[in-house]
RNA sequence: GGAGAGGUGACCGAGUGGUUGAUGGUGCCGCUCUCGAAAAGCGGUGGGCAGCAAUGCCUCGUGGGUUCGAAUCCCACCCUCUCCGCCA
């Protein structure tokens, strides 16, 4: 959410750094209910002090007269009016601040989509192999690791089953990259519903805009998680934090659910995109001056996976007009699939600043006695397990269809036996 | 799911219709005392909204209602705890 006072003051501006990201913005419906909202608001603040006096006034007196009470019921019918108005305004506004995107950071190059973004840099050498190298859906059904045809049959298309070294190599790379975030890079684990509640959906941004992407449980409100970013974003709503406790990182594996209603075709090809798959996810609080740097650093930790798995890849700068609703800022990771031909993005980093803090109410205290200010928020996947399954069958199949793990996964792998 | 108990400020805990935004204690901050610390004493100490400000308003789980006036009364919901049932 951005902050009303700003687009207030300065709405030239806020429209201005929205307009970077491609889409016509007017405010003047917001200022004018901000406006009327405020007008209310104070009109009922003022009778409502009157009539605050007056009533204590009666508490003391003895004899009440009836004219009194009269004029005090008529006062409070006024202010009720005028109180619903105000509640009214304010809801209205509500709901139209909740639809506009984050503004951009400054640094974020100006573009119109996915054409436009720039590839900050590039990792490892691509594998040159001597015979075609095949793509991870024939090399999967050859191995019998990855079983598209039942997946289909128990819960239909963008669905798959995992078998047995299959399902262990997954179950590796989640360990691996957890212990690894853990241990090196200093990050706390968390395990998460993945299930929460409506205002955890506000609160980082899907609700109320992409619901559609989202699978949801009538019988008693529950929202499926897109990414384990919703439930890490909400644990600490509400929350004022100590600013010797920041920056606060965590770590989260998590199933992820997406209705992804998308046509099938070369983007939704073998396990690339599927209505659910596994993440391991990571996120920072941070104070609001150490964002920038701090998404550098997160970005480091997701690309270090890569290097320890030793699959080439690169990191893309979003333009204004490719960042999600909730970044100000955004580097994708893609790894190297040579079976696809093709880049896949398998992290996205981003620094939310203090949009997802202000829906979610998330804020810390700079010094003693000083005001409580906004957290800024990140995160970024480190990493999604399908695409990096996909880059590591691809990148490590050898010549007789057999896939090498590794190094670094086989204390991960011993239970293994082919 | 059934029965019962309960939700008050950072924490503990008073408060059953009228200067109670809330006694008291703990914690925290400042000062005094001290070479310093501890102890003791004094003072201060929630959050939010509107306003240039003075100030005002809101906030005692949440949302409604009764009343001139609600932390206190009524209704609904949520959550926690105990017992029973059921289960991984």
């Amino acid at each position: 959410m951005i902050d009303i006072k700003l687009i207030r003051e300065n709405p030239a501006f806020v429209q201005q750094s929205l307009q970077r990201r491609g889409d016509i913005f007017t405010l003047d419906e917001i200022l004018k209910i901000d406006a009327c909202y405020r007008k209310s608001l104070q009109c009922s603040e003022q009778l409502r002090a009157q009539h605050n006096k007056m009533s204590k006034q009666m508490g003391k007196l003895r004899e009440r007269s009836q004219e009194f009470m009269t004029e005090l019921r008529k006062l409070g019918e006024e202010i009720s009016t005028l109180q619903e108005e105000a509640s009214e305004a304010k809801g209205k506004l509500e709901s139209l601040l909740l639809q506009l995107p984050n503004i951009p950071h400054e640094s974020v190059p100006l573009g119109k989509d996915a054409g436009d973004n720039t590839v900050v840099r590039t990792w490892g050498e691509p594998r040159k192999f001597p015979f075609k190298p095949l793509p991870h859906w024939e090399l999967g059904d050859n191995l019998g690791i990855i079983d598209f045809k039942r997946g289909v049959k128990l819960s239909g298309t963008r669905f798959y089953v995992l078998k047995g070294l299959g399902a262990h190599l997954q179950r590796a790379l989640i360990s691996f990259m957890l212990d690894i975030h853990i241990r090196e890079h200093g990050y706390q684990e968390i395990y998460p519903p993945f299930m929460v509640k409506r205002e955890c959906m506000i609160g980082s941004g899907n609700l109320p805009k992409f619901g559609d992407n989202l699978y949801h449980d009538n019988e008693d409100d529950f929202w499926f998680i897109p990414t384990a970013e919703v439930p890490l974003t909400n644990l600490h709503r509400d929350e004022i934090l100590n600013a010797e406790s920041l920056p606060i990182r965590y770590v989260a594996y998590s199933a992820c659910f997406r209705r992804e209603k998308m046509a099938a075709g070369k983007d939704t090809r073998g396990i690339k995109r599927g209505h659910q798959f596994d993440k391991v996810e990571l996120y920072k609080i941070t104070s609001p001056e150490n964002s920038d740097e701090e998404l550098e650093k997160l970005t480091a930790d997701a690309e270090d996976i890569c290097r320890r798995l030793n699959v080439p890849y690169r990191v893309v700068q979003l333009c204004t007009g490719d960042l999600g609703f909730a970044a100000c800022k955004t580097y994708d990771i893609e790894l190297w699939a040579p079976g696809c031909d093709e880049w896949l993005e398998v992290s996205s980093c981003s620094n939310c600043s203090d949009f997802q803090a202000r829906r979610s109410n998330i804020r810390y205290r700079p010094k003693t006695d000083a005001r409580t200010q906004f957290v800024h928020t990140l995160n970024g996947s480190g990493l999604a397990l399908p695409r990096l399954f996909i880059a590591l069958l691809e990148n490590y199949q050898q010549s007789d269809g057999t896939i090498l793990i590794p190094e670094v996964l086989a204390p991960y792998m011993q239970l293994a036996k082919s």
